[in-house]
RNA sequence: AGGCGCGUAGCUCAGUGGAAGAGCACUACCUUGACACGGUAGGGGUCGCCGGUUCGAACCCGGCCGUGCCUACCA
């Protein structure tokens, strides 16, 4: 590659498709299962098929990739698996609302078959947009690789998987209540419903008690339910209501009269009436009151939410809600209706649909759960798996030891139809891989089931199925178990519990050894992001731009409601600048904190596009002085023997540093600490390299003419100057390449590089740290001559020196720091862009000074020519001084403490002393200047 | 009702036992030969409150207040 020179600021969208076509092309996302290097697995948890990509997306994948990436050049065999989930209801709804809006059908007016071919043809059409977003975001996936729910080999894993556990014991169809949601149409499982405290009220209702005049008055958050109560139940140990066990009580408005019946466990003598009515079709507790009791199981409302008979033929037809208000008036009237409060309940809501879902009975498949969270607990117990943050192992036991069996039919067409076949002879089921020609027990003709299985089932299987399962393929066995799940906390039980109980049932092994959760993105004021609010910011447009009217036209197209619109309108009057994929990482990863949610501002993201810029203009810099510089002789000795290149002191400073950021960007990567990688690589390239050392080496570097027209000396300084600069750019571009893909490519393909590189950074090996280059004296020198350049710099800038001025800057100083300064003189003189005069101190202060004190008795004078301002000077001094005595005093009051002397370590106790010392030291300079000023 | 977080500079957040840090915002000065998407300097914090442990606490322990999330069948 050659050295060509950068444009002036750094444009992503000149560079972000170019590389990932070049990657592509390469195939250096492709993971070889023959290669002869030690695995590192992600399976992405596969987002909706009828997904785009919004910013938790872009979350989770920068995640994965820095990840991946990074490893990958640790020389793993790194594979990360894409894909897409069908998403059953949500595509169904989807395809349903186009049909309706473009030829006014319903999925019923087409038939099964018709309307999955019109899913399909929906699914090649937009379905892919997903996976071509991930591309600009620079994921490195193995698209090679890439499944979806519903191939032809996810599907066979599905009927595998069903088949096997039905055998085992472990599937089974029973007559349970579900929650039903009557506008989806189908049962869901329990994580499926939402539960939100809504505002209600608690009806106090009297039942006439058979056989007598007394009345026994319950309290219910839904009165409508009474038309299928099938007893009323009193705390056993109540004296109030024990006489009436036993007897009968007539149910208002039905005429029917149920038992009365004691049951502890329901009933608290607290709450209410101390009475409950008993709804055992309608209400999960009652449910288990039924079953304890033998009770009636009475089912008044139909799939669509209407009443039905057993209820009172005056109200059947009417919905729920029309039910309540009839039951109250009717109640009211019959003066039944003892008393009526306000009281919250939580009320549980379709995940998708906000629709109220209602308990339902129900005949539906079920999987048996205990046998398989048992071995679920114990990998983690065990450690075989293990939570990042590790706080997430306790909420995984809970969910784990409650687990209760999961509902897994749904009465939907668009996912995996159940592999079970009904007789019309016999009513036997035959379960079974294949379709059968007969029922398997009486040989009659058989129909298959009509249901469709829970999306989440074949989650579950999905880090294996993925990898060829039930076949044994070399993919399952090089890359199961997975290395790394990574995904937010909001889908710990719907994926990572679940792919934890199937992994371990089906491969003997948990599907991955860690899993790192990570916190939800939400909105600057810490508000969820969502399109009725309108504060969602797409990804897409900060890594492109997007004017107002586009971001207006999206939200709109998505339904988002006026008030969404105006929010729109008011945060991003200029819509939103292109930021470019490698800022928006950026921004994410080192907002990425464990377990705190991350508040993405476009304000936030616009700092990171000017550290890209940084980047690009240090680089711009480098490569301005790298012409003619052979990279191989410097980084061969720089690798063998550092000492023998003489580097400067800046050299062995800011490669010193340049070798602890390494270490410690290694480390936390290592830890899952994404935020502290990435917030040192900003550090170290801004405050250091950038600050610091390219100011340093300008002298070095700027030298005019040809190297035939320099001295040795000078020529050398240059050369260990540009290879320096090289060697900590490539090195700190590698570091950054995992989080800034492509502008860490860009600029690594035009820096001069040593023989036999790869020809991408992407396949080039993460740096590894290299001891050799440590070099505390050199940074504790750098240390003294950055403050002295402080303190310069601070006298010009207080009294207003202006900077094309030169001034005259007299420095005393004594022992060890007169020697390291005489020797830096240069490196501080350029820093300070002053004349420097060092002399053995104590020394008399110059005329019309203004002095510093630095590091307890380095005297830094700023003779000012004309007249200084006394006033203004003392009273800096003066809090120079004040600072000067605090710090002794704290100092000595610390060491007047015997247990402090007695008990701290030696070190610290040295430290404090040492520090006791400087101050003092200060603290005479300075009330010397002081005196001498008045 | 339980569980888990969080409370540090105006804002957003790092920081887990040895005298408080960043980004943004703010003030002053500066077109200095990479960068104004920049530079230099500066102002700004009793680390929610109260106790305890410790020579020493933003950090460990207990309580309280505020706040967010998750789980749960209290009618």
């Amino acid at each position: 590659m050659s050295n060509q020179e950068l444009g002036k600021a750094y444009d992503p969208s000149q560079v972000e498709d170019r590389w990932y076509r070049f990657w592509t092309e390469q195939g250096y996302f492709h993971a070889d299962p023959a290669a002869r290097k030690a695995p590192f697995t992600i399976v992405c948890p596969p987002p909706n098929v009828t997904g785009s990509l919004h910013m938790g997306h872009a979350l989770t994948f920068t995640i994965q990739d820095i990840l991946i990436r990074w490893k990958r050049m640790q020389a793993y065999n790194a594979m990360w698996l894409p894909g897409v989930d069908h998403a059953g209801i949500a595509t169904q709804l989807v395809v349903e609302r186009q049909l309706k809006r473009t030829e006014n059908k319903t999925r019923h007016d087409l038939g099964r078959e018709e309307f999955l071919r019109r899913v399909w043809a929906w699914k090649a059409e937009s379905g892919s947009r997903i996976t071509e977003q991930l591309r600009k975001l620079g994921c490195s996936l193995d698209w090679k690789r890439e499944r979806f729910t519903m191939d032809d080999g996810l599907s066979a894993a599905v009927r595998e998987a069903f088949v096997r556990m039905y055998e085992d014991g472990l599937i089974y169809r029973a007559r349970r209540l579900i929650n039903w949601c009557s506008r989806c149409f189908t049962a869901l499982s329990d994580l499926e419903v939402e539960h939100k405290d809504e505002a209600g009220s608690l009806w106090h209702i009297a039942y006439p008690v058979l056989g007598s005049d007394d009345k026994l008055t319950v309290a219910t958050t839904r009165p409508e339910t009474m038309l299928g109560d099938t007893a009323i139940a009193v705390h056993p140990e109540d004296e109030r209501f024990k006489h009436l066990i036993g007897k009968r009580a007539v149910v208002p408005l039905t005429g029917r009269d149920v038992p009365i019946i004691g049951d502890a466990e329901l009933v608290s003598k607290e709450f209410g009436t101390g009475a409950v009515k008993v709804t055992p079709g309608h209400d999960p507790n009652d449910f288990e009151v039924g079953v304890r009791h033998s009770l009636e199981q009475l089912s008044i409302f139909d799939t669509a939410g209407r009443l039905i008979a057993p209820a009172p033929v005056k109200y059947v037809g009417l919905t729920v809600a029309d039910a309540r208000k009839a039951v109250l008036a009717d109640l009211e009237a019959e003066a039944a209706l003892v008393k009526t409060e306000p009281h919250a309940l939580a009320l549980g809501r379709c995940g998708r649909c906000d629709t109220v879902v209602e308990p339902m009975l129900s005949l539906q498949w079920f999987v048996k759960t205990k046998p398989l969270a048992a071995p679920a607990i114990a990998a983690v117990e065990e450690g075989k798996t293990r939570f990042v943050p590790e706080s997430w192992t306790k909420v995984y036991m809970h969910w784990m030891t409650n687990i209760r069996d999961w509902c897994i039919s749904r009465q939907l067409w668009w996912g995996h139809r159940i592999p079970a076949w009904h007789c019309a002879g016999c009513a036997a089921i035959t379960v079974a891989r294949e379709a059968p020609a007969a029922c398997g027990k009486c040989g009659g003709a058989v129909t298959q089931d009509e249901d469709v299985l829970d999306t989440w089932f074949s989650s579950g299987l999905w880090p294996f199925s993925t990898l060829g399962w039930p076949e044994q393929t070399k993919d399952l066995k090089n890359f199961y178990p997975n290395s790394v799940m990574e995904t937010g906390h909001d889908i710990l039980f719907f994926w990572v519990a679940r792919m934890m109980m199937m992994g371990l049932y089906f491969m003997k092994k948990p599907p991955f050894h860690t899993v790192y959760l990570h916190a939800m993105v939400v909105d600057e004021d810490g508000e969820k992001m969502s399109k009725v609010k309108g504060n969602v910011i797409d990804p897409l447009d900060v890594i492109g731009g997007a004017s107002l009217e586009s971001m207006l036209a999206a939200a709109e197209k998505a339904g988002a409601p006026k008030q969404a619109l105006s929010n729109i309108k008011k945060t991003y009057p200029d819509g939103i600048p292109a930021a470019g994929a490698d800022s928006l990482r950026f921004a994410l990863a080192v907002q990425a904190a464990q377990g705190r949610n991350i508040r993405l501002s476009l304000q936030r993201i616009e700092s990171f596009r000017h550290f890209a810029n940084k980047v690009w203009n240090a680089s711009r810099f480098a490569l301005m002085y790298l012409k003619g510089f052979d990279p191989d002789r410097f980084a061969d000795a720089l690798r063998e023997e550092p000492k023998s290149l003489g580097l400067g002191l800046a050299e062995r400073w800011i490669l010193s540093r340049l070798t602890r950021v390494s270490k410690e960007v290694d480390d936390a990567l290592e830890d899952f600490r994404v935020n502290e990688a990435a917030q040192q690589l900003y550090r170290f390239i801004w405050n250091e390299l950038c600050d610091w050392y390219i100011e340093l080496a300008k002298p070095a570097l700027h030298v005019e003419g040809p190297a035939s027209s320099l001295t040795d000396e000078v020529a050398r300084r240059k050369r260990m100057a540009q290879g320096t600069l090289t060697t900590c750019l490539e090195t700190a571009l590698r570091l950054l390449h995992p989080f800034m893909p492509y502008l860490s490519e860009e600029i690594w393909q035009k820096l001069p590089k040593p023989l036999g590189t790869p020809n991408s950074i992407m396949v080039t090996l993460y740096p590894i740290p290299d001891a050799q280059l440590i070099d505390d004296e050199a940074e504790t020198v750098m240390g003294l001559v950055q403050e002295v350049v402080g303190a310069v710099r601070t006298l010009r800038a207080e009294y207003g020196v202006p900077l094309a001025a030169r001034p005259r800057v007299v420095v005393f100083a004594t022992g060890a720091r007169l020697e390291v300064l005489t020797a830096q003189l240069a490196l501080v003189q350029g820093l300070a862009r002053a004349e420097v005069e060092l002399a053995q101190g104590p020394g008399t202060a110059p005329e019309k000074s203004v002095q510093a004190v630095v590091q307890g008795d380095v005297e830094v004078y700023l003779p000012l020519g004309g007249l200084i301002d006394v006033a203004a000077e003392a009273a800096r001094l003066d809090k120079e001084l004040a600072k000067a005595r605090a710090d002794v005093a704290f100092s000595e009051r610390k060491l007047g403490n015997a247990s402090f002397v007695d008990r701290a370590p030696a070190e610290i106790v040295d430290k404090e002393r040492a520090a006791m010392a400087e101050a003092k030291a200060r603290e005479e300079k300075l009330a010397a200047a002081l005196a001498r000023l008045k």
